[in-house]
DNA sequence: TACAGTTGATGACGTACGAAAATCTCGATG
DNA sequence: CATCGAGATTTTCGTACGTCATCAACTGTA
């Protein structure tokens, strides 16, 4: 196993509190502040923990519409179309996928009318076959990072 | 006014790191410790601010395949099934949506045949008349949070 | 040898609290 | 009717105190 079991516990308990200190891991894991630290930095310089964010509402700032595009597009202009998408700042995901489509992509806007909008512009790039927008109409969960295993000895 | 800018702009500061201490952070947008605080402390209660986590490169840990799940299902069975989804922890998102299918679903798994098992366990359930699974060649951009509009004065 | 723990020293950190400043409220006044 | 301003409310700030993170040197252990 390349990650000890300290360390998914370590990963765990952060995605319960992002901003839990060192020595409150420390005590919750029943090992030393240094220890901690010393694993911490670890996964940060693995890349296993890229990062730490807040978790936004985004519903409670105003952008009340999310959408789940489907894009078929000219092969070779895969990359600029996700190019494209990736620097429209409120796509949230943005995948390459196999099946019918080429391109799913995740979005969030203030209304719909923003949403036509911006999806009419995306779609005039003549590299676009075809298309297809869902509109989501209850988001039951959304970005949630699971905990990691944990074998217990 | 000032007081939604201060609050865009602490939500901005910490999309960039959600760890920052009280202090970067007063110092970053120049007032006082106090005052990010209590900022803070509305934020979180009023729900813009759901809580922090560590970004996680599931990519690191073994969590190589990610696919997009579609269903259609009898509609009186739509609880249940977004019910069975999110308590499958592996799925990250689970959308009610509208268009061709009624539930989008993202999840991220070990490997193909671990996807193809969860899949097709899912898929035993009568309820659903139809799905269709898109494999995520390349994830171009995944849970971007962007920042919110900062009006300046 | 490699990893975990301990200790101690230092500067940074979070929070509580009272004071100061800014803002709002609303009746009185010209 | 528009303006004023005293008092109330909200927001911000500085200070103080106990906690925390980090580093280094060292010990224990498998």
């Amino acid at each position: 196993m390349t990650y000890e079991n300290l360390d998914a516990k370590l990963v765990n308990a952060l995605l319960g509190d992002g901003r839990a200190s060192l020595r409150s891991l420390a005590e919750e894991l029943d090992v030393s502040v240094t220890t901690v630290s010393n694993h911490l930095s670890d996964l940060e310089e693995e890349g296993v923990i890229e990062g730490y964010t807040p978790r936004l509402d985004y519903d409670a700032v105003g952008y009340d519409v999310t959408a789940v595009i489907q894009l078929q597009v000219e092969g070779n202009a895969l990359p600029d179309i996700t190019d494209t998408l990736r620097d429209h700042r409120q796509m949230i995901s943005v995948y390459e996928v196999t099946g019918d489509y080429d391109v799913i992509a995740i979005g969030k806007f203030k209304d719909t009318d923003g949403m036509n909008d911006q999806i009419k512009e995306l779609l005039t790039d003549p590299d676009i076959k075809a298309s297809n927008t869902s509109v989501v109409l209850n988001a039951v969960s959304e970005n949630e990072q699971f905990e990691l295993d944990v074998e217990d000895t």
